[in-house]
DNA sequence: TCTGATATGCTCAATATGAGTATAAGGAAC
DNA sequence: GTTCCTTATACTCATATTGAGCATATCAGA
């Protein structure tokens, strides 16, 4: 019987006190809608300066909306909807990223505003025209977090201004183990000091520089002005929403490789090439060209479809396209990766 | 029945015309809670028939509650005061599974009742007392989902029972093309037809039991009379908690592979054959007991303490320790599985 | 026809894996 | 104390997969 009064109390609460002290909670949708083109990952956002639940500033947003109770059925229904209002886009392949509530993180939230807890989910399409009431903006996801982007090298972004501000932050730490715990993250994280980069640990790194107040959201988040690094560190998005990208972002790179996610970025038929640079976009790598062919090929992921592209300036190449059967075949069909191309 | 509805009705009444934001959402916090004892692995299920947000008729329940805005300041804090209060035990490792939020599988919702939006936690422990409040047992996870053990080979649950049961659900889909794609996931999911038998998709497989009413709760949300096969096919839990479990369960599995987690179920030293054997317990699967030391040992996850366990009751084995360091030295560190065992 | 693209084929050494056999080191039965 | 039974650990070997790169094919344009 204490059970099912605890289970109750904040509604009646609420009764009373709604508008005033007692915080309410808002589920709020976050659509991460990812496409390809060329070389390029891009991520849909929408700037909506005037939107009451946003932050101070204009700044870049997921499309977005609060979960409407009596409208939408499903969690899923509730995005697709807002989505498509905000972008005109009808989404296909979703699914569900990851839930956010932090009071801490929520500028709005210990003003007696109400706490919103944001389930996130990842969409992929192909990409194409925007409509939509939101101002949608197609963007490279780079430009969020231009230290995840590796097809060039080590981006020297890491080592000349990560590395030395993480320093100094862990320096910082109190105790002589929390600098050791420190200093390991940091090198898991950035793969410094003969630590391999790990493509999939993008959350891990943007929540260091969150933690060591190097991007713009953390200071902003803390009523500070932004530190001088946070200028290369990417552009800021509002609220926690450039978290919920970075969760994206590591989700998606790790799902490519055990499920054939990429096939929804890409039209029916492709060349071998184009799925190549596809998940090399994906992934912020270059991939061995050769050993790629093989390892999908042999794999059962595709099969040629005896058409040709001949606009490759070269050799014409074939266009294949995704073998369903695989799913048949193998547990988890997905792209392995190769090792990365050392040389041409 | 009516007393639930009388108790809830004022208070949605009353937030609604409080609040437009966000009428009827409540945010519940579940935790599955995973120990492996011997050969077994445990969930704790806590049985409280007379909770008012439980369904009818008392069952087991995961630990659970619903999210205090002025109490708990991120969702994960509340998911382990909950936990401590109905079990007892203070968690440890803790990830977020999924949210789910689904109307038409909530028997209280669509009656004016609020809509549950539940966020799901899976944390791992080494087993241990009980307390707290809420009659908290350590279950066999395979209690509920007998089809997943397949440590003695194929159950004939699957040929026996859901094989055929599946065989005319499918057969009631409406068009051609449906019964097409119906026999596709009833033959990926359950390994039948020459695919192979994936231990990841066990939500695929509860899925497709509740979504052909082959398990009891999917008569209960339908109102229903439960059909004779439900009797076999693992006990049912209260709510939507056997799909978070099986939720739990496919994510588990495929997490001890690229991550090591499995060290959180275990003590810090132990011999590679317990080892094994809560690897198997999790997967459900025997594997080769030589390559399976290869692939934990030269794959640097543990080592050798010098000390060895003489309960063995024949040659003592050595005991180990994770190594640490495996996280600086591969991207990522987990259980590789090795084949199955064939034979001895 | 030569050159520069790109695509595709093929080789080969190095590793990793599957499936054992063989040996070590305990306890219990005789 | 010798013989079994049990579990642990070591070692083998054929086969498959991978990393790395060379070689060839087929286009467009100089």
């Amino acid at each position: 019987m204490a059970t099912r009064r605890a289970a109750l109390e904040p509604a009646h609460r609420s009764k009373r006190a709604a508008s005033t002290l007692s915080p309410t909670v808002v589920v709020g949708l976050n659509a991460v809608i990812v496409a390809v083109t060329d070389e390029v990952p891009r991520v849909l956002t929408v700037s909506r300066p005037d939107h009451a639940l946003m932050g101070s500033g204009p700044a870049d947003a997921l499309p977005f909306g609060p979960l409407r109770p009596e409208q939408h059925h499903t969690l899923e229904r509730g995005l697709r909807s807002w989505a498509r209002q905000q972008t005109g886009i009808r989404l296909g392949y979703v699914e569900q990223l990851y839930t956010f509530g932090d009071r801490f993180r929520d500028p709005r939230a210990g003003q007696g505003g109400p706490w919103m807890i944001s389930v996130a989910y990842l969409a992929l399409v192909r990409e194409q025209q925007l409509a939509g009431s939101g101002e949608a903006h197609w963007r490279d996801w780079y430009d969020y977090f231009p230290w995840e982007d590796w097809r060039s090298g080590p981006p020297p972004l890491i080592s000349q201004t990560i590395s030395p501000a993480l320093e100094s932050w862990l320096r910082q730490a109190s105790a002589r183990s929390d600098v050791r715990v420190r200093r390991e993250r940091r090198d898991i994280a950035f793969g410094l000091h003969r630590t391999p980069w790990d493509t999939e640990r993008t959350l891990e790194r943007y929540e260091l520089l969150y933690e060591a107040h190097l991007v713009g959201e953390a200071a902003s988040d803390a009523g500070e002005p932004a530190p001088p690094e946070a200028e290369n560190l990417g552009r800021p998005m509002a609220l926690d929403h450039r978290r919920i990208l970075a969760t994206a972002l590591g989700r998606l790179r790790g799902k490519i490789k055990y499920r054939p996610v990429v096939f929804e970025l890409l039209p029916p038929a492709f060349t071998l090439s184009r799925l190549q640079r596809v998940v090399e976009a994906l992934a912020g790598v270059r991939l061995h060209k050769q050993n790629f062919r093989r390892l999908v090929e042999r794999g059962g992921l595709v099969e040629g479809t005896g058409q040709y592209d001949e606009e490759t300036g070269g050799r014409p190449a074939e266009l294949f396209a995704f073998r369903r059967e695989v799913l048949r075949e193998r547990a988890a069909p997905g792209v392995r990766l190769p090792g990365p191309q050392t040389r041409g």
